[in-house]
RNA sequence: GGGGAGUUGCCCGAGUGGACAAUGGGAGCAGACUGUAAAUCUGCCGGCGCAUGCCUACGGAGGUUCGAAUCCUCCACUCCCCA
């Protein structure tokens, strides 16, 4: 059977938007004996499972697991959980809390289930790299590690750096990419993708499966996404990521605050827009014709109707514009009561809304005109709210709103 | 095993007996400007109903001192050099 396209085709559509591919002559061979044989080719990516929320960075790699499985491949997601649960206390950061079996299958299923709003179907195969690791065995991986050499392992950047800082490196560290390079062996991976910065993995991967008799997996790397502080990598950890899981209303907001410049890459790796019509979004902003500020909406529009539906994405646009441009309310806001035996505390208000974790805050923010009352600045922290029993709206800074009635 | 250097607030990093809740940068928050952009500028950035006051904090535990992030002792951790 040769349900494939034609192998130029297939190449043509996996190098676009790919970084590094190793190597392309490689990947075509494969691809050609695939076309003969009729077997798909089998993709393998990894995720941690220590954080479930798969955020928009993931998906750039997602996007590409869709283009392979439309292609007709196998794709594989291996949920790291042994990996995880050695805990990983790379540099100062603390170490990461181990999981339970549980908690891992949880995580993955969340996986699962985030990963499916953009691959089509139910077409891929997961697996826990703990089924074959544990069976390793101390022997096993004592073996494994010796087929590679800790010069080579300090070619890593991030293992040259801290060495060359002075800054500790475990020993177990150095066990992550050869357990990562281990599963290509079992999977039999045909090609392995991730981010850019996943690129030394990856050739350990092919090395080590050279060393147990097989052919090497090509190696696809995708660009990391910036995160909406627009300078470092979208992850969890900086909190800099907008989450598929994030509400419309988020997402939509996360995305308008990018800078115009980070719009494009955005716009590259966030949807599935062709080139072209990227390229000529891109020159109707340059030459004026289209605001910025159209054009990214265009975009949050896009990335919202993707994970939440083309009715979101319109609700979304239409809050946002009601909100910023007229002034308006968000229509999800909370309301606080209060015993209204006298006039509440204005700080005692702000922190029964949550909008602040200390007095201090909330003086400071009093202090700096953050705060107001039915759109009337406070700028005194004896400030009260009246106990007339009226509904009143109090904001604080941009974005914190909440209604408050006092009696 | 021996010798040396180090551990500071969310992060990085100054400070080496008092004037230190601790310089600076980053992050964050707020204000101005805007398109809730970005960039920029300004302010804030331990807690206490705010206070010439108290409490908590410079790896941990003790100690010296009128007074310790700073000195001493022990412990833990990290790095370097030698074996």
């Amino acid at each position: 059977m040769s349900d494939f396209p034609a192998v130029k085709e297939q190449i043509e559509l996996i190098r676009n938007g790919a970084v590094d591919l190793i190597s392309e002559e490689e990947l075509e061979k494969k691809l050609e004996r695939s076309q003969t044989t009729g077997k798909p080719l089998i993709v393998k990516v990894g995720f941690d499972p220590s954080a479930p929320d798969i955020h928009l960075g993931h998906t750039v790699v997602i996007r590409k697991m869709k283009q392979f499985q439309d292609l007709g491949h196998q794709i594989v997601f291996v949920v790291g959980d042994f990996t995880a649960m050695i805990g990983d206390p790379s540099g100062k950061s603390a170490t990461r809390p181990q999981l339970t079996r549980e908690e891992v299958r949880e995580n993955a299923e969340t996986y699962r289930q985030q990963a499916f709003k953009i691959l089509s179907s139910d077409k891929s195969r997961l697996e826990f790299n703990s089924t074959w690791l544990e069976d390793l065995g101390a022997g096993g991986f004592i073996e494994l590690a010796g087929k590679y050499t800790v010069a080579r392992m300090l070619e890593r950047d991030d293992f040259e750096k801290r060495f060359n800082n002075n800054q500790p490196i475990g020993v177990h560290e150095f066990l992550y990419p050869l357990a990562q390079a281990y599963d290509s062996v079992v999977l039999k991976a045909d090609v392995e993708m991730g981010g850019t910065d996943q690129l030394f993995n990856l050739l350990v991967g092919r090395s080590i499966m050279r060393e147990y008799g097989q052919e090497p997996q090509a190696v696809l790397t995708l660009p990391l996404l910036v995160g909406t502080d627009g300078v470092e990598k979208m992850s969890k950890s900086l909190g800099n990521y907008i989450a598929v899981e994030d509400t419309p209303k988020e997402i939509f907001g996360k995305v308008m605050s990018i800078s115009d410049e980070l719009m494009w890459s955005y716009y590259e790796l966030c949807t599935s827009l062709p080139t072209e019509q990227i390229e000529l979004i891109r020159s109707q902003v340059a030459s004026g014709d289209l605001h910025p500020k159209a054009a990214k909406q265009r975009l949050s529009h896009i990335i919202v109707a993707e994970f939440h539906g083309e009715a979101a994405a319109a609700g979304a646009l239409e809050e946002f514009d009601n909100i910023f441009r007229e002034g308006g309310l968000p229509d999800d806001i909370t309301e606080h009561g209060f015993d209204g035996a006298e006039p509440a505390w204005i700080i005692h208000v702000m922190r029964e809304c949550g909008f602040v974790n200390s007095n201090g805050e909330a003086r400071r923010l009093l202090a700096q005109g953050a705060v107001s009352l039915d759109g009337e600045r406070l700028t005194s922290d004896e400030a009260t709210v009246p106990n007339d029993g009226n509904e009143r709206v109090l904001r604080v800074g941009k974005r914190r709103f909440a209604k408050v009635r006092v009696g």
